[in-house]
DNA sequence: GTGTTTGCAAAGTGTTTGCAATTTA
DNA sequence: TAAATTGCAAACACTTTGCAAACAC
């Protein structure tokens, strides 16, 4: 990620404000590395690295805990598709996704290129928080 | 679960062999905790200690071993919801899930319940293996 | 007998936790 | 300064592995 291809500082500063996480040195640099524009999936491994790379100091447990906390300030989304593994997904909005089973990669589904027509109810009591529609292909 | 209830030794015996496992007592003993008529979604975990509770001596290892063979023969489907732990479902026909967030359990959506219209192609170079239906509620 | 399967214990993976030191407002 | 956040290292849960002993055919 160049520098001068990066969201600037004070839109990616008040998107954490907004969600009330207060806006630290290593939030703010995820933040800026997750958030950059492109729809991105990445595991807490995988971002740290990048992190590490781009010479910010953050601990993998201060990875994994922003990436909570941007998942429960929706701004990112947690997708499993793999036991042992969590992907987080920057895209927020209804979609779904292709996974490659070989490779382990995982490729949005826009959410209008899926309809899904009929669906039960709700099971009593309860309420749908999300469905998820994973495409397994042997890519 | 009673032994009275429990599928004819030589049925299970057959579905091991049909699909070019052989049948040893560890194998034979889970299967037939497995395929015991009802769709179960059981966790390497939970039919570990439910042998030993039947007084099945089997490894923790060998159950991981059997429920993976079992995957491949297509005896068993695995289902992941939640990273860290791997579901395997007794029910192989078609059908989706409903997930219960908080207490994490699984229970089958049958196939007719859910239909997807509209799907998107498969990537170039590519098969749908399957495709994944979680209904995620918060129960 | 011969090749397969098992059990064990150890290693591996990805994730979470407890707590003192640091940082933010 | 008070409360929130961080880094570290240890703990964790679940799964896989290597290999000698046991087993199925």
């Amino acid at each position: 990620m160049n520098i001068a291809t990066q969201r600037p500082f004070s839109q990616v500063l008040d998107r954490l404000r907004m969600a009330g996480l207060r806006p630290t040195r290593q939030r703010l640099a995820l933040a800026r590395l997750l958030f950059d524009g492109c729809d991105r999936h990445v595991s807490a491994e995988q971002l740290h690295s990048e992190a590490l790379a781009a010479n910010i100091r953050v601990s993998l447990a201060t990875v994994y805990n922003s990436l909570h906390q941007f998942t429960s300030a929706a701004l990112l989304r947690e997708i499993v598709v793999d036991a042992g593994r969590s992907y987080f997904d920057t895209n927020t909005s209804e979609h779904h996704h292709f996974f490659f089973e070989r490779s382990g990669h995982l490729e949005d589904i826009a959410g209008h290129m899926v309809t899904v027509t009929k669906m039960p109810d709700a099971p009593a009591g309860t309420t749908i928080r999300r469905v998820d529609v994973i495409v397994r292909v042997d890519g």
